[in-house]
DNA sequence: CGACTTTTTGATCGGCCTCAATTGCTGTGG
DNA sequence: CCACAGCAATTGAGGCCGATCAAAAAGTCG
């Protein structure tokens, strides 16, 4: 259902099989959970079957299934959705470094549908292969603790966006922190249509889209073919503390 | 506000009657992080300075505050809020055999700021002997990732409700859900004025009244004096869905 | 009992949702 | 290269839900 996206944006390069399967190598070792892990460790975890390439839309895993495996995220943005009355909420957007099913090495479910945003490279890692690293190398749990507790405030962050902000505000403050996590670029993507976006900050597909349209017709932000660009970060930062007007 | 209160702040000193502050004999010793750790160990630890039992409207420790311990409540019930816009989000209720404050442990700082809704009773852990226990029992470190996720799921409920949910909807789910947390009683405290509900759920006062009061003429619910009776828990099943009328 | 706080209820307003139609974009096939 | 189909996004109109403002009623504690 995805793919409004003419372009792999952020892929590394290869679309095909290609795929640089060494640990060794991998670009986020040092931020993912085995930048923890002494580099003996990494190389015999190396197998290559669990680096997969996956196509924007794809589910990975769905809520409520048994889990076997966590996922660490080498490119792309995958969404983190629980369902309730029939309606999806994003309850966490996932990128570079992340770590995703993690919960199932407590309780053997998921507790989310992961779908991604765009083409993603993920890195697989079966729950048993996870436990017996825990066991044998303590430190890994420090690593565990503290990705369990960067989701938890991500997650209280939102739950205070849309407890105690109004619908401008809450986009503005959600467009900064995005461009927070890619601030070395002038332009960013964005791979959340306006139905996710509304999705995400608890709004409808309209909602979004007004007050999108407005900041653009303001001149705060600029948007083209899935990319977007803060050209006044002052403003939003002003509308997401509910001055607006 | 709470109950004015006439106390100091982190004072250690208990103000009430003498405590048991054998941890050995803690009634929530078993499910508390402590659960995990051999008894000699517990036994070491016991410090009845660190025992403390706090008036309702105590707030033990303030968002962005330099982190000096985390707390098991061992009594009484606490909500963690944060603050943005001038307005509070409470975004955990803490009950018996919680933890909270142990971010401090990653991030140096409280992420919320902790208020006591009743008298609790509250168990003082200093972050360097959590730190210390951490280090000498790795055992702690499943405890505490248990807990951390317990707290995730909570959060996440949290902003499924609010961001999928309306006000009546939410308003049931939410007695349900409390319910479940005394569900060995037939009625249950419910120490959350109307304005606290209302910050939970993402509610003014007015509104939150107005579906209590209209669950209340309607017998899904009894009130008296600060504790509440499910009458008919199916009736707000089906609210909480979105089965209104 | 009397002062104060909390809750309830009423009336009105505004923001966001809903329904509906138009415009714009992207990829496809003639 | 253009026409067109299929979505996504935008824009408009109207209605409902919950916020806001205001006041009365009920509960709490000295």
């Amino acid at each position: 259902m995805r793919t409004p996206m003419p372009t792999p944006k952020n892929s590394i390069e290869p679309l095909g099989p290609v795929l640089d399967n060494n640990c060794m190598r991998c670009p986020v070792r040092e931020v993912s959970l085995f930048g923890a892990l002494p580099l003996e460790i990494v190389e015999q975890l190396n197998n290559p079957a669990e680096h997969q390439l996956l196509p924007s839309g794809q589910v990975i895993y769905r809520e409520d299934a048994a889990s076997d495996a966590a996922y660490t995220l080498k490119d792309g943005v995958i969404k983190l959705t629980r369902r309730a009355n029939g309606k999806d909420q994003i309850l966490r957007l996932i990128t570079q470094g992340d770590v995703m099913g993690a919960e199932g090495l407590l309780t053997g479910h998921y507790n989310h549908t992961a779908t991604a945003l765009t083409p993603v490279q993920v890195c697989r890692l079966p729950i048993p292969v996870l436990k017996r690293l825990q066991d044998e190398h303590p430190i890994m749990n420090h690593a565990l603790l503290a990705r369990w507790a960067s989701a938890l405030q991500q997650v209280e962050n939102l739950a205070l966006e849309i407890g105690t902000k109004k619908a401008g505000a809450r986009l503005a403050a959600f467009l900064l922190y995005w461009s927070g996590r890619f601030g070395h670029e002038d332009s960013l993507p964005l791979p959340l249509s306006r139905a996710e976006t509304g999705e995400l900050l608890g709004l409808t597909i309209e909602t979004v889209s007004r007050f999108f349209a407005d900041f653009k017709r303001r001149g705060y932000v600029k948007e083209k073919s899935g990319r977007i660009t803060i050209m006044d970060a002052k403003a939003l930062e002003a509308i997401s503390q509910g001055q607006s007007h």
